[in-house]
DNA sequence: CATGGGATTGACT
DNA sequence: GTCAATCCCATGC
């Protein structure tokens, strides 16, 4: 008996993240993310990369920053301002200090227990950031270092009605440094994106 | 060993 | 719009 092919029984092999960090953060978009009965699909990511000072990589190699340096295709999960975490996809050969943020999710399956974790019922407050997301999915610190590929936490391909979405480029959010980058990469006008992107001609929606 | 700063969120004016 | 919460860890003495 063959099992149904769920978004959290496959995911992508450390090739999928062996590549320049730009290129992994456009492909994750539509992609899905499962841990425990619950998944969500990607629709916001960032890249950072050693080469540049808004990467905690730029600083070296460091007991923080080990995993960043590590093996492609592994969780880097850090604690932000003391009460959030959040989760990276490790890019890039090894020696070369690179991830993708996961920003954002729409959520997929396991709403009630997302509901649950959040302490909230509106679908659209479960995963619109990243230190949602990790809440929602039940992700913490202990997931460091852990592979995307084995589990616990799982990255795999996008599922049907997710082949093509259409991708939004533009500037990092809430850092101090290298701040014009256009390195954010966002689902056109889907609702669960953590922050709207502002009007072309400035008014307010 | 002491200090300071976040890849954020939610509550409040 | 403003602001505080609170942990990990890099840095400097």
């Amino acid at each position: 008996m063959q099992a149904p092919a769920t978004a959290a029984t496959r995911a992508f092999g450390v090739e999928f993240y062996a590549r320049p960090v730009l290129e992994v953060a456009r492909a994750l978009v539509g992609c899905t993310v499962a841990h425990t009965e619950t998944a969500g699909v990607i629709v916001e990511t960032e890249a950072y990369h050693d080469s540049e000072p808004a990467c905690h990589a730029f600083v070296g190699l460091t007991p923080r920053t080990r995993p960043l340096f590590g093996e492609p295709g592994r969780a880097y999960v850090y604690r932000s301002y003391g009460i959030h975490v959040l989760l990276n996809a490790v890019c890039e050969p090894e020696g070369v200090g690179a991830a993708v943020l996961i920003r954002a999710l729409e959520p997929l399956s396991g709403i009630e227990t997302m509901c649950r974790r959040r302490g909230l019922t509106r679908v659209e407050d479960l995963c619109s950031g990243p230190g949602k997301l990790t809440q929602a999915l039940g992700i913490s610190m202990d997931e460091n270092g852990s592979s995307l590929s084995r589990g616990p936490v799982r990255i795999g391909p996008r599922p049907k009605g997710w082949e093509n979405p259409p991708v939004l480029i533009g500037p990092r959010i809430g850092i101090s440094k290298a701040v014009d980058l256009p390195w954010r990469f966002s689902v056109a006008g889907n609702r669960h994106v953590s922050r709207p992107w502002p009007n072309p001609d400035g008014a307010r929606r």
